[in-house]
DNA sequence: ACCGAATTACTTGACAACATGAAATATCGA
DNA sequence: TCGATATTTCATGTTGTCAAGTAATTCGGT
């Protein structure tokens, strides 16, 4: 594999794992001031973009389904989200946001100023750049 | 604060949230290689740096102190880590890792593919480049 | 210099959320 | 009907908080 890392790389990684942390950090707190676990606002921004069975829930956090039952029995409990059958198959229940989730969701993602502000110090050509950059980090090839 | 976001700053948003998912992808992974939690390697891998106090553990992992008790003692009962008494303060029990423990941390450093690999897409440039687009956005002053 | 009060470091205990894995139930599809 | 799939439940372990308790240090007043 990769030879071990040089000096120039070693400090890229460290500041992404700075990003990281702060990253968590900042969306701990946004939903913490919506009394939910990151958890909880991670699910609910999920479903906010398109109500979806567990299943998908379970596989978008990479976890086990019978995780999300308790997360979405929680926001479920606090109105935050309902469970309807899905009307083309029985077995599965879709997770949706009630007309309070949705306007969480969106006080939730507005909070999240992480990106945002920090984003500021850069100038839209850096901005730019930057996109592109961690696009090709990620891998991700552009249509 | 900051207005609504533009469509370019939410797409950068958007691909930091990435980031930060696939990093702790790839963490979680290399820790359970080694069967250990993502927060036992996180303490370990600060450990092997430099031996501190449980405060300081606490401080660097946000978290309370007591929790971090929990974490150590699973640590020192695999033999990762072990106690020392801070000569300076009887107070303070220095936490420090074992031979077995910087061996274990050394691995999982040069486990940690995450950014290394991905990384090597970028050219020197490149990434040089990216280091300090990173840094402007966290406020770091480079001296 | 001394003594008592506040402070600090760590642990313990109770409790909630998150996470996994195994087993149970219901439904679907071949 | 049989095997696969979607969800839940249960047992268990880790992480996290908070409040209370113990031990050691520091500081202020005399």
């Amino acid at each position: 594999m990769t030879p071990r890392a040089d000096h120039l790389t070693a400090e890229v990684v460290e500041l992404i794992g700075t990003v990281v942390a702060r990253y968590h950090e900042e969306y701990e707190h946004a939903a913490a001031e919506h009394s939910l676990t990151g958890a909880q606002a991670r699910v609910l921004g999920l479903l906010a973009r398109e109500p979806m069975p567990m299943r998908r829930i379970a596989r978008s956090l990479k976890c086990e389904p019978s995780n999300v039952t308790g997360i979405v029995d929680r926001l479920e409990s606090r109105g935050l989200v309902e469970r309807r059958p899905d009307p083309a198959d029985r077995r599965v229940k879709l997770a949706a946001p009630t007309e309070t989730g949705r306007a969480t969701a969106a006080q939730l993602r507005d909070s999240l100023d992480f990106a945002r502000e920090p984003l500021g110090e850069l100038s839209v050509t850096e901005r730019a750049l930057l996109k592109e950059l961690l696009q090709r980090m990620l891998g991700v090839t552009p249509e």
